[in-house]
DNA sequence: CATGTCGCCTGCGAGC
DNA sequence: TGCTCGCAGGCGACAT
């Protein structure tokens, strides 16, 4: 069991950043070689005036209309209090208030990059809604995922549809909505309850803190409690919470899936 | 353009 | 108990 830093992860990590970044200036940084991660430096002396965030996005913008875009991969943490002793730590920033924030990341999946005039690329880009926003319809949603005939759980991870959606909130939306991961069809009643499902896990993934399985921990170093409310994710071998039934494990186009053999139609 | 494959990384769990 | 081996996984580069 693993875990990876969602919407909701970036989220709750975005609003503990906020306040302690906004009208500070950058008075030095640091970064390990990898050209994934020497981004960091490049904003010295810029001061930060917004902590946005896009999908599983983290945008420090400054008041140049530069943007620090960073990205958690697998198992990035970012936080207050840079620990220059821990092996994987990747890049360091220091504030003219003496604070400092580490990005810290053991399997450096992570990125960094420096965005110019809000001008994006790779899957920046192409980034569905938010899913808290009011673009976000079942309409657009049924007709995002009528325009591909991939299986469901792989366009929701390709971020088009919808910004921020991960493993495990792809999972528990299918469940949720009881509709198969491997459907490649959704008709629009269904289409409405991955809708309200999709809004409801991420929501309850926020109002939770993150979800903490393993290696998330928030930028104050504090797990989640979002783990204790997963019906699906992880829980392959156990019963359904609904029904009883065994859930099944497997994969879809690479990526491991949990299911209810019962409740999720194709 | 849409789709599919591969590589990036390293800790850790499964299996012997 | 100690060891090897392969999994986990978002994203981007690249091929078709």
């Amino acid at each position: 069991m693993t875990s990876v830093p969602e919407l909701p992860e970036v989220e709750t990590i975005r609003r503990q950043l906020e306040p302690r970044l906004v009208g500070r200036a950058i008075v030095d940084a640091g970064s390990h070689p990898s050209p994934k991660f020497t981004p960091a430096i490049e904003l010295v002396g810029a001061t930060f005036e917004a902590v946005r965030r896009r999908g599983k996005f983290l945008l420090l913008g400054v008041d140049d209309d530069r943007e620090l875009v960073i990205h958690l991969g697998m198992t990035g943490r970012l936080r207050p209090g840079a620990d220059f002793d821990d092996p994987y730590l990747r890049a360091w920033w220091r504030l003219d208030d003496g604070a400092t924030i580490g990005f810290s990341d053991v399997r450096r999946f992570g990125r960094i990059r420096v965005a110019y005039n809000h001008r994006y690329d790779g899957t920046l880009a192409v980034l569905g809604p938010e899913p808290f926003d009011d673009s976000f319809t079942p309409d657009h949603l049924y007709r995002s995922l009528r325009s591909s005939s991939r299986h469901l759980k792989t366009q929701l991870l390709s971020q088009r549809p919808v910004a921020g959606v991960g493993n495990i909130y792809a999972d528990e939306a299918c469940f949720r909505a009881g509709i198969h991961p491997a459907t490649r069809r959704i008709s629009r009643p269904r289409a409405t309850a991955l809708h309200e499902a999709i809004v409801h896990v991420l929501r309850q993934g926020v109002d939770n803190g993150g979800t903490t399985l393993r290696d998330y921990l928030d930028a104050d170093g504090r797990s989640g409690a979002n783990q204790h409310h997963l019906h699906c994710y992880g829980r392959y071998g156990e019963p359904c919470v609904d029904c009883g039934t065994v859930l099944r494990r497997s994969t879809i186009d690479g990526r491991t899936t949990t299911w209810c053999p019962t409740c999720q139609t194709r």
